[in-house]
DNA sequence: GTGGTCTAGACCACC
DNA sequence: GTGGTCTAGACCACG
């Protein structure tokens, strides 16, 4: 599992961090129930304090993402959390603000879906 | 036009106003050409600072969608940006970051593709 | 509101400060709506460091007692989180953890619910 | 007797084993004078550090529930401990917050003490 | 002014 | 070894 920072970005450090690990199980980089770096592990693996990985593990966690094992450290939870409906407002949200910007820009709707075909398809072969 | 701001979001308030215009134009709530409300006069209406909605406006304007005429005030472009490879890249970032989620919370891609299109849909009847 | 913290307790300082707001708001002696002091501001009263404030304000927030309000720091919610699966068992896991003990030290059924009906009697009058 | 621990919880391994045994106790289903599995037997029946079992047994050695007889290994008192101030003062601090939540979260009184009686009653039927 | 982020370093509890 | 807690101090975004 490569992660990779961008310093520069306007995103925090920790939830790049999040979304990496989101994105990592949904390509099967990361198996459900599988550990993961320690944080002070990761934090020296990627060069940043380990405080700043620790409260993505944390968020990941509350998410229901991580579970922390009193012994093997974080691992990912077996049972992923579901769709709730403050996800789904989360996720309608965050595809109207995309969608409408790319309609302006002179995107078509089959530039859309295409795109979101692409990107889906990378994960539908994992078996959970 | 109407703006709702959620002041306990996480999005800072004059980015939930940019959101809101740009999907206002895309909504054809707001014309090209149209005028858009003085700075003192949407902050009061809203309830903000005076410095936020001029924020928001900037950043509109920056990115193309908006022209500040010394006369008529923060007018909506005539002629919209067009996308660019760093707004293509943000797409795609936003795109992957939802959908990876969405997808490890069992949406399914038909349930994507229909939430874009529904979007998709309210814009697409407006003339330009 | 006056904190009282116990630096010699085995509870953590943030987990004190987070009962003892949750147990404000149910005395009354926070109002619902009612801007708490900065963490700043509080640290410094209590002596302690600004970031054990914030965990607290954190965590207090993400079970839904407070929010973070842009313009006005940390506000009691206007809406209680209601009763949740996994709050009933916690709190059964810790009566139940309590009460076992209590029985093998000699309490009768009459004490247990006269203390608990002395404890919620003192927030029987709050009108939420 | 059934120990089960769980790996992923906030409490300590060895203070679930130490909650355990109370309960068992109060349920009856470990007799006063009754022998415990050895250390090693238990450690390794669930599964967890030598040290861990260790520290369970000594705390609620120290509390006065269990005796370290040389030939027999850890076995219940015969005289439970009594009800001190500090214990006291503990419940009462354990019911009130574990109250003042339930109480915000909407729980009425009567759900309170019939919780209460309900865990009670499981354990009045035991003869000591 | 507010909270949010990040770093740094310390100590502790647990296993 | 692990994560959890606390302190300290810095900088930044927001309003």
């Amino acid at each position: 599992m490569i992660i990779k920072i961008d310093f520069e970005s306007e995103v925090p450090i920790y939830e790049q961090l999040r979304r990496q690990i989101i994105e990592g199980i949904a390509l099967g980089n990361l198996k459900l129930g599988e550990s993961l770096p320690s944080v002070r592990q990761l934090a020296e693996d990627i060069g940043i304090n380990l405080h700043t990985v620790n409260k993505a593990y944390n968020e990941l966690k509350s998410d229901g993402y991580l579970n922390i094992d009193r012994r093997k450290g974080a691992v990912v939870s077996e049972t992923l959390p579901e769709s709730t409906e403050d996800f789904d407002k989360k996720l309608e949200e965050g595809f109207t603000y995309l969608i409408s910007e790319a309609y302006l820009r002179g995107k078509k709707i089959d530039d859309i879906l295409q795109l979101c075909s692409g990107i889906f398809k990378k994960y539908i072969k994992i078996d959970k």
